[in-house]
DNA sequence: GATGAATGAGCATTCATTCAT
DNA sequence: CATGAATGAATGCTCATTCAT
């Protein structure tokens, strides 16, 4: 119990109010400027502490920008891991993370516009602590896949590698499409047809699989 | 034939030629460096013409960077729909386009550098003439599915903007994948698994055990 | 007596230990950064106390740098008036004065480093009372040189203050190189040179004056 | 013939005058706020330029500080390598290198400035091409002396390295004097001074009093 | 007396862009 | 057409310094 107080405050130092709120108006700022676009100042002025605070809590602009999805993503994260073992059913687990995952953007739509527009392009981010946990993330999808394998639920010649990035490439693309166009009025809503069409595909005749009949014919007598 | 002429023309007058070395010259740079990190400078040394030469040929660095895909999807565009109306149904259509995209980018790796990381994050780009060519060249999925619903070829609850959604969101991750991990060694090959999950679906087909029917046929008597 | 209880607690008030230690860190930390490149956090780590400590004994950097100088020059200066009297004539007195001159540089190479290189070229340090101090040593030069005038050592025609000028002149061109080049491996070594070309001068000849022979010739008759 | 022209112009490319009046302003401005202290910006506004145009003629502030001695220092060691050879005598050559020197400082007051209180304590400087000038022209001395102890004008035992150490020194503090004291008014007036000390020391020469040497010859008869 | 935390003030440097030639 | 040369405009980042605790 003791060891939960030190893992939020682990990473920063001083007042982690202080850093939280740097880090909010960082992920406004940038949300709306970009990346380059975006002053210290204007994040400065958006969390009113003076510039050079920002610089106690964060060593760059660069390592600000990915500071911003850790604890997001981190609970994300955590909340998963706690739900997902109550779900029964490799498919039933699958709707549920794409559900997640969209809601995850749709909640936060400044940190959506952050990650698709600006993190997602910046090769620097790979090298960041954040992104591992990003990475652990999409593990969930693996698992799942390869549970539903197993128990027959799932097409045992599909590579889940491949899914997932479908998964997450379809995903990513409406939230990409959202922040810019704000087409799709609502991701969540989307669950039900992604799952099904990653489950059931766009075939027609929904896989009716031929029906042998052997026909006994006795006369009774 | 008035309109030939503007062709060659269109944009940039004077020397066409120059005008695609810097091109190429820009996609080089700015798949390397990125946007911000790329110079003026760069690309001029790189086509070897003066920094002042690029902009009698452009009007900005944005504009350069916006011009860059022009030329690529237009022949992608018209060699799609060249192609096209001579493959036979929807599904032999839609595989088509998947490959076809796919190739784009394996062909054009630069290309998908600066696609991928750099213009889909840049908002500006929506509003960019390019940008209609893009969205020409995605209206051939829509067309392909919702042939395949007419003909019975695919489901006809789907909804194509969701498909295609999902085929542009898959390529554009592995795309984006390649393009900083380098690790789909092949994009093309790909293009049998993408089609197959989106049309099949991943769901198991549950051995159906040949279904055993007696009849007995007695005559009443 | 009322003036012993002064000079422990002379400038800084508090923990003069830790004055004493702030300043042995400000030397080292100033010695191998400069002025403008050392940092007060530098000096604090360096120091083992906090940067608001440093605050809390020298109101600002460059007090701080000036203050350097202090207690040093102050003993150095006490220990020549105390040993001063007991050598006899001019010459051998300025012979001492430039051992001792050089043996302060070579003695405390860090302080040599903080005086050639940073304090030398600051006009407000001029302003200073640690300056005081230092004309103050200066004078030493003069004293003795005339006295060595009026004892008929020193040539009357010379100007104590041109050969002040030159003496340390030299001195100070010669700890110089020595913190910049490592070159002239013993400073000290060097007193007798330095002193006999003052003293003896270049001059080849040295100093055979004219003979004047007057020659009677009589004859004995 | 043709090579000469290439000479003055070898470093800088461009418009030659407008570095000379970079690089004049910047000797302005350094000789009166110090390196730290100064500004691009006030060089710019002296020099009647932009900031940027200063960088397309120096790459850093440090870099256009230690591009100020070098035209001058070459024309005085132009100068000095021109006239030497017409000056007889080891004694009246090492003169006319002091007074050099010395009008060196005393016609460029800026110049002695920045020399003399800002580029003697800067380590970087001697990884300087211009410190490769300075010291050819310490060569000077070394030549002149070496010369001097050839001709048996100078005594053979001493050492030129340390003379010229003297000397240097001499005139570098007298002349750091009058930079920041204003205090030797006229440094030229010093050569003799500086000279003669060097030259016959400072010892007395006791008054020799005539030898009357009384000769008498007798013819033994 | 000591210091953790916060900040005001300041500046070198970089390019995209322009324009006279 | 092409470009050499000039610059306007903009901003991360650093510390010396302060002050409440």
């Amino acid at each position: 119990m003791a060891n939960k107080a030190p893992k939020s405050s682990q990473k920063n130092l001083k007042n982690p109010k202080k850093a939280a709120a740097i880090l909010k108006a960082a992920e406004h700022i940038f949300a709306r400027k970009g990346f380059q676009t975006a002053t210290i100042s204007d994040i400065a002025k958006k969390a009113k502490v003076s510039e050079a605070t920002i610089y106690e809590y964060f060593s760059s602009k660069e390592e600000l920008l990915f500071a911003i999805p850790g604890e997001i993503i981190q609970h994300y994260q955590e909340k998963n891991r706690e739900i997902l073992p109550y779900i029964h059913g490799a498919a039933n687990k699958l709707r549920f993370l794409i559900h997640r995952h969209l809601a995850l953007y749709e909640d936060n739509p400044d940190y959506a516009n952050v990650v698709m527009l600006i993190l997602k392009g910046n090769p620097n981010f790979l090298k960041t602590e954040a992104y591992r946990v990003v990475q652990s993330s999409a593990q969930n999808y693996i698992q799942v896949l390869e549970e539903g394998i197993e128990s027959n639920e799932f097409r045992p010649d599909m590579d889940p590698y491949v899914i997932r990035a479908m998964i997450w490439g379809s995903i990513e693309h409406l939230v990409t499409r959202k922040s810019l166009l704000g087409k799709p009025a609502s991701l969540t809503d989307l669950t039900e047809t992604l799952f099904n069409t990653l489950f059931i595909g766009i075939r027609a005749t929904p896989e009716q699989p031929p029906v042998h009949i052997n026909v006994h014919m006795s006369r009774s007598e």
